[in-house]
DNA sequence: CTAGACATGAGGTACGTTCCTCATTTACCT
DNA sequence: AGGTAAATGAGGAACGTACCTCATGTCTAG
């Protein structure tokens, strides 16, 4: 009653073993009558292969390298942290990894990383990096020497890159809309915070913020997106100005990196809790504003998932293997006070 | 540079591949001093054990039954579903399942079913049914027959079962509470329906709710459970009376099964869209009514992970080895209309 | 000093799959 | 019919681990 086996399957199409072989993985010198004979017993036995036994023949392993932004984010530590635990699970069976950490907004640093990277002893890289004509240019240098690329929680629609896992920025933007809208009754003015502008991610979001703005609250105001690059001072000044001379609003979107000093900028302005702010990405940080009521809901992806799924896709891309659309597919999570989990 | 293998540590150890053996497995007959210069090795290199080429040696199975309820329920459905996907990818790796369906409400259908059980051949099962007293005794006696038991997405917390797989429900009903209240301003009438009261979810679910709303929207008045026992035109009545006879009702929460003609009761009502209705569980039902704005949020639960933890549970539990609880959480999910994946 | 217990070594087989070689059969072309 | 290429069969080694047997080495108690 147990699973059948490669030899089951040769007795149940009456062929040998080495025939079974050569049509399971593709070989040539089989007729398609023979072919035919081996899938139906496939079929009939409901036959899947023990990928683990071949991965064990087949002495296979996966040479995989993330390169990440370096600098202490949070997202980027949690990602680590993830990276580390799928690494020690059984996730990444065969897999060998390694981090590479790349200066977040210097292009140059980050091509020449993604040039230094030693083709002939990598089967597939991870990459989350703004995206630049140098980044397109150097991802389409490691396709050619025929690695799978995907880009990690930030999109390179127009690399050659295989895969993007991550959340699709423009939904993202849509559902904080949605949240604020109805958090805010349909009324108000609501002000929205970035790091930069200059960031696909922040300018998806701001899109996606407009459009259901428009549609479904058309009576609320959406102030122009606000820049601090990354500067604590310029953050508490735009809070100080919004608290003084703009009594109207009653939102706040932070789209971007930087909740840590918003959230210290609006406590000392004593607004904390007062306006609906909704942030990204869950962090100790976040967690705990939401916890104080000072955060009204965060917008996240799991960053477990994330890992996982780079994983997964890698893999795949490696084995040129198709990928079940349905299970990479990163959520984009809401997290209020009460499901903090 | 590949991993150490268990040759590896021998050599390194200076001892025998089958004392390293003798040592990894914990068989006796090693004295203190080998263990330790094995274990040394171990440390050194840095080695692992690869659990699939071992559980390919050692042929393990892993035998599990899955006890759902029977009938049409969505939610049953798309359990099914993910668990025939489980099986087919590497998730369920050396695992032979089967599902078995028992009438919900029948708890002397339920036990007998689980007497039934050969428990000769079986190493863990997962039970989603209402805790009785005979329950707790069927799953009493599975667990002296030494196998695993899990709780599905139901917990059984006064049986003798290992581990509960779902979510909080005291905390899901504490979520959809605060998001009634933000979302209706925190003034209004909201209607509480159920299909039974009987169930530990609703019950704690109302409990969580009524928490939230009492501490945070003090102004809102929560109506009592209504029951509508599976019956649509009890649903019907319902609503129609909302309609006409209670014009301060801003919100519903549906707390259980029978979102499908609660549904159809609001939109034949003319109040769909109208009202602010909260629900349980993602199905291609309230998925529609998400995207036709009749459901202001659900709260659910991802089905995939629920079943991918149980036999990981499972596994876990039949290898008396630890679980990493952060990975078996099941999440609260919140889906509103832009977030619908 | 030696019996007996205990500790260790050596070597084999197996798991399900891959991949290799070499021999044999089959089909097709002239 | 013969020649040739293509298709198939038979068998074995290997991957990393488990588990078995049998032989040998070492220690300790009497």
């Amino acid at each position: 009653m147990s699973k059948p086996t490669v030899h089951d399957i040769a007795k149940e199409a009456g062929v040998s073993l080495a025939t079974v072989d050569r049509v399971l993985n593709a070989r040539p010198g089989v007729r398609e009558k023979t072919i035919a004979k081996v899938n139906a017993a496939v079929e009939r036995l409901g036959y899947v292969r023990d990928t683990y036994a071949a991965n064990l023949a087949r002495q296979r392993q996966y040479r995989f390298v993330f390169v990440l932004p370096e600098g202490p984010s949070q997202f980027t530590e949690t990602l680590k942290a993830a990276l580390k635990e799928a690494y020690a699970s059984q996730i990444a069976d065969r897999v060998v990894l390694r981090t590479v950490s790349v200066p977040a907004n210097d292009p140059h640093a980050i091509v020449r990383s993604l040039r230094s990277l030693d083709t002939d002893r990598l089967d597939g890289v991870a990459i989350m990096a703004p995206e630049t004509p140098q980044v397109r240019d150097a991802i389409a240098r490691l396709k050619e020497a025929g690695l799978a690329v995907v880009a990690l929680a930030t999109d390179l629609p127009n690399s050659k890159r295989d895969y993007f896992i991550g959340i699709n920025n423009l939904s993202a933007g849509r559902t904080a809309a949605l949240l604020m809208g109805r958090f805010a009754g349909g009324r108000g003015e609501v002000l929205v915070v970035t790091n930069s502008m200059r960031s696909r991610d922040s300018l998806e979001r701001r899109l996606g913020f407009d459009e259901v703005m428009k549609s479904d609250f058309p009576k609320m105001v959406v102030l122009p997106s606000i820049e601090t690059y990354d500067d604590p001072a310029r953050m508490e000044s735009v809070i100080a100005d919004v608290v003084e001379n703009r009594p109207g609003v009653v939102g706040l979107y932070s789209m971007g990196l930087g909740n840590a000093p918003l959230l210290d900028a609006l406590r000392d302005a004593g607004r904390a809790g007062d306006l609906i702010v909704i942030a990204h990405e869950l962090t100790p940080k976040t967690r705990e504003a939401l916890q104080q009521n000072e955060l009204a809901a965060v917008i996240t992806q799991n960053v477990g998932h994330l890992v996982r799924s780079a994983l997964r896709v890698l893999r795949a891309f490696c084995d040129s293997q198709s990928i079940f659309e349905a299970q990479e597919r990163i959520r984009i999570e809401i997290v209020l006070r009460e499901n903090l989990y």
